[in-house]
DNA sequence: GACACGTGTCAGTCGTAACTTACACATGTA
DNA sequence: TACATGTGTAAGTTACGACTGACACGTGTC
């Protein structure tokens, strides 16, 4: 379990996903809502939060609502990457033993 | 001069040039060199190596071999990036002011 | 029932980065 | 001359992620 950098790496470079981080690093929030913050068609949104969750980045969790709604609220993980020539030398070593 | 974290992300998300970073993290070298250990075609090499340049990953110069020919080598520079949730942040509140 | 809100997923289209092949240009040596 | 080495770039294909629209499924309210 070395947290996987390069796969990390992927589902960052993504402006999209970006902008979703640093909105739920501004509290957590649901799919509907954030779609409706960021401009994004809710599947869109879907999808980007599925590949953020897959690294472990963000973290998603079923909630109803007072309505009786079930919502699915995400939340950032605290995550912290060096991002340094080593790191990704030790990453690629990793990577490239099968 | 933020560094731009996005850029530097989207260009270090693939695997191909993760590995030029780290070929390069064990010392300078030149296109041709590179393209044959790893077993890349020598146009990509110059591609990948053009994009790490383009966002200062990478510093290239140009030297003369012993026998008159010219070679583009290549080092690393020494950069370090925090990855974490404010950082993203910061970076992507940078990126909305236009 | 119709509507509003939430969830999920599937089938497409589209744009672009990745990649290959081929070209042009240098130099030094057999 | 021909061949090896190095450089750069332009054209074309291909693979893939991003994105949209439509569908199905829930609930509570008018």
């Amino acid at each position: 379990m070395g947290s996987d950098l390069v796969g990390v790496l992927a589902v960052l470079a993504s402006p999209q996903r970006l902008r979703l981080i640093a909105a739920l690093a501004g509290g957590s929030n649901y799919v509907s809502q954030l779609a409706r913050e960021l401009q994004l068609s809710r599947p869109l949104v879907h999808m980007h939060l599925r590949r953020l969750e897959e690294v472990g980045l963000v973290v998603g969790r079923m909630e109803l609502s007072a309505d009786g709604k079930a919502m699915r609220f995400f939340d950032v993980a605290p995550f912290a990457f060096q991002l340094t020539p080593e790191a990704i030398q030790d990453a690629v070593r990793t990577m490239e033993e099968k």
